[in-house]
DNA sequence: AGCACGCCGACT
DNA sequence: GTCGGCGTGCTC
């Protein structure tokens, strides 16, 4: 006979496989009230707060458990669907539930501190400001608040968005008792403005949304949409639907993607207030947005990655915009693809899923041509705008001036003195990407990192990009004392060094993860150029983002390097940005201008963008990982490994070997296994470090061998001295 | 991950 | 004589 269940199974924020048992500590019933609910728990000789993610009896340890300490929630914090997807999650990714978690959710719940209040707040005019309105006399900011007070109640959330600096004048409306808080009930705060209509749908559009109404329940749409289609439109609909049948949705932008302009437009287009999540919160307000949406208030969450792990009781759609971005693949702790999740949780919450993109991951693209997503199609630029020209221009035995062609110099001349804005992209930061003695060959090495440092700070200083380590540009070649040491290629620093001589009567501004950091960031860099003439010289980061509505033309400065990566992925990724950076020149009534320069204009990848854009380059580049057995064709694991002492990982990794190679003839699974390789990197911030990549054609065979040699691998004791960690779909292999 | 326990070198 | 180095083992 069973035994009614007696434990409570709690997750824990360890590094550990499984779940740790725990009796409630009053003596009080465990049943299903207790899932979802947080407890602090004795662990060892220390105190941890853990998650109760199941109810059951223990068979196999402890005769007496340890009592919890306290019940830190009475109703669950946790909905019982996203207990389950985080279940899924972990076991897919190979990571214990309680770091799972830890993930998830916001560092005040994590820690154990109650839900915040998040009762929405509204201003509303008392008996005397009521009275006092018809006397008004003068006109002012506070006066104007005042008069849209008559009208009823105003949320803090509405104001927010759409009243900056509302508080002020608040206060001194509050100063005369004019004004009152008050704490809204959920209804009152869902409908709370009247939003802007939209601009009228084109046809496609139009088609895309009328199949999004016309499904229902789980389904996966992927909207190839060209730069400037109208998919946020398309966005806003759907969101707009959804809020019409009285559900939550879930909207998911990549790191960058989430402007000031973004947020702005969904804000003035949805009836409710948006609630945000993104890393550069502090933690109260996420855990605010967080609980928002567990209860139910918020109505709808615009978030980055890990914005997917929100409860969401009442949820409706789930959409990922711009769904290649890499930013959606957790690199750090728990490797997991925000894109996959979101559409993991779409299924186990029954609502659509819409995925976002002009240069669709080919994972997502094979998925649509195999017919498990359905695809919807926005060839054609919303409005009348034109696609850009683009153009290569051959620099092989070119004589460059500071990296650029003289093509490059005049492309960017003819749209300066044209009044328009050009942007120069390169992916390398800094002044150039190595230090270079002339006479022994000597090149300036990162003593931690198997990588050259970077020069930067106008030539002053040397930085490595992996470790941050930094260091004074020496004055003589530390092996041979000779004075000829000098840079090597160029960076955005060399770039608009050279961009500022050429054309001085225009402003240059640099735009890269350097530059961002400092003040306001990108919105400020880009308000000093306002729309006039200049330039722009930066990264990816200018591949997305703020709209530049005078940008006219794009040069794209080394590409060539990513021709001919080892990472499987450089063409997708190189593809991606290019189309990216294209799409962000001209507009409505003058076409853009791109002009790439390379040494390498007949290379096929360029040619097949060239001759039929991102689709061409997507059914090619789907052949050749067909024939290759890579991704999306076959399904990769990777385990990682590194360690201080040099032959540690490698030991470690040995030991999985032995252990993938035994389960693997045991069980008859069809995992290709790579043996024991140095990571692209064999040393990084002084670890060394190493890599074991598992391949399969089929994903169940992979998922099976990795949960056969998953507690082993914990178990292993060449892995105590050893970081590691499981990577299953990785993004890169660096 | 932490934290304790355990067994060998330079110090008030 | 002790303080403390980090190796190893465990945590319901």
């Amino acid at each position: 006979m069973p035994k009614p269940p007696c434990c409570l199974k709690v997750a824990l924020p360890l590094p550990l496989p499984g779940l740790f048992d725990y009796v409630p500590e009053d003596g009080s019933a465990v049943d299903q009230d207790w899932i979802g609910c947080r407890v602090r728990v004795p662990f060892g000789a220390r105190e941890l707060v853990g998650w109760v993610s199941a109810i059951g009896v223990t068979e196999t340890l402890p005769e007496a458990l340890k009592p919890i300490l306290q019940r830190l929630d009475r109703t669950p914090v946790m909905t019982a669907e996203l207990l389950q997807t985080l279940r899924w999650t972990a076991h897919y990714y190979q990571a214990p539930l309680g770091e799972v978690l830890s993930a998830a959710v916001p560092a005040l719940l994590r820690e154990g501190k109650a839900s915040p209040d998040v009762c929405v707040y509204a201003w509303q005019l008392t008996a005397e400001g009521n009275a006092g309105i018809d006397s008004l006399r003068r006109t002012g900011k506070p006066q104007a608040l005042a008069m849209r007070l008559r009208s009823g109640a105003l949320p803090e959330t509405l104001l927010d968005s759409d009243t900056p600096g509302w508080r002020s004048s608040m206060r001194s409306l509050q100063a005369r008792t004019w004004v009152e808080r008050i704490a809204l009930n959920r209804r009152d705060a869902i409908t709370s403005a009247t939003p802007e209509e939209g601009p009228a749908l084109n046809a496609d559009q139009s088609a895309c949304v009328q199949a999004l109404k016309a499904s229902s329940g789980f389904g996966v749409h992927l909207i190839e949409g060209v730069t400037g289609s109208g998919k946020t439109e398309i966005y806003i609909q759907a969101v707009r639907d959804c809020l019409a049948r009285g559900r939550q949705a879930l909207v998911l932008v990549p790191e960058i993607g989430l402007t000031p302009q973004t947020l702005a437009r969904f804000r003035a287009r949805l009836p409710v207030p948006v609630h945000v999540l993104h890393s550069n919160l502090s933690d109260g307000d996420r855990a605010q947005a967080w609980t928002a949406m567990a209860e139910g208030i918020g109505r709808v969450l615009l978030g980055t990655r890990s914005a997917v792990f929100t409860p969401m009781p009442e949820a409706g759609l789930v959409i990922v915009d711009e769904e290649h971005d890499s930013s959606y693949k957790q690199q750090d702790g728990f490797h997991y693809h925000a894109r996959d999740v979101a559409v993991l949780r779409a299924k186990s919450l029954d609502v659509p899923v819409l995925l976002g993109s002009a240069t669709p991951s080919l994972e997502s693209w094979l998925n649509a041509d195999i017919g498990r997503y359905q695809r919807h199609r926005l060839p054609e630029r919303a409005g009348a705008a034109k696609p850009p020209t683009v153009r290569i221009t051959d620099i092989r035995k070119i004589r460059l001036q500071h990296g650029l062609s003289q093509a490059m110099l005049d492309g960017i001349a003819a749209c300066l003195n044209d009044g328009g804005q050009a942007l120069v992209f390169k992916n390398r930061r800094g002044y150039a990407p190595a230090l270079l003695c002339h006479d022994c060959g000597f090149t300036a090495q990162c003593p931690r990192c198997d990588t050259a440092l970077t020069l930067h700070a106008g030539q002053r200083r040397l930085h490595c990009h992996h470790c941050g380590h930094q260091k004074p540009r020496p004055p003589a070649c530390p092996d041979c004392g000779s004075l000829a040491l000098q840079p090597q290629g160029f960076g955005t620093e060399r770039l608009e060094e050279a961009l500022t001589a050429a054309f001085p009567e225009f402003p240059c501004i640099r735009v890269d993860s350097g530059t961002t950091r400092r003040r306001d960031g990108l919105a400020g860099q880009l308000a000093e150029i306002g729309d006039g003439a200049g330039i722009l010289v930066g990264t990816q980061i200018l591949a997305k983002g703020h709209d530049l509505p005078n940008l006219r033309f794009v040069g794209v400065v080394g590409v060539d390097e990513s021709l001919f990566s080892a990472d499987f992925r450089a063409h997708e990724k190189l593809s991606q940005l290019l189309i990216q950076v294209a799409g962000r020149a001209g507009r409505a009534d003058k076409p853009g201008q791109v002009l790439i320069q390379t040494h390498h204009p007949d290379h096929p990848l360029l040619a097949d963008l060239l001759a039929g854009g991102y689709p061409e380059f997507a059914r090619k580049a789907l052949d050749e990982r067909r024939l290759a057995d890579l991704p999306p064709f076959t399904h990769m694991a990777l385990l990682r490994a590194e360690s201080v002492h040099s032959e540690a990982a490698r030991h470690f990794l040995e030991d999985v070997t032995a252990l993938v190679d035994a389960r693997r003839r045991e069980l008859e699974l069809a995992v290709h296994s790579s043996g024991v390789l140095p990571a692209g990197m064999p040393r990084r911030a002084g670890r060394y470090r190493w890599q074991l990549v598992l391949n399969a054609m089929q994903r169940s065979g992979l998922q099976s061998l990795l949960a056969a040699v998953h507690d082993d691998v914990h178990a292993l004791k060449s892995s105590r001295k050893v970081r590691w960690s499981f990577d299953v779909d990785p993004g890169d292999f660096l």
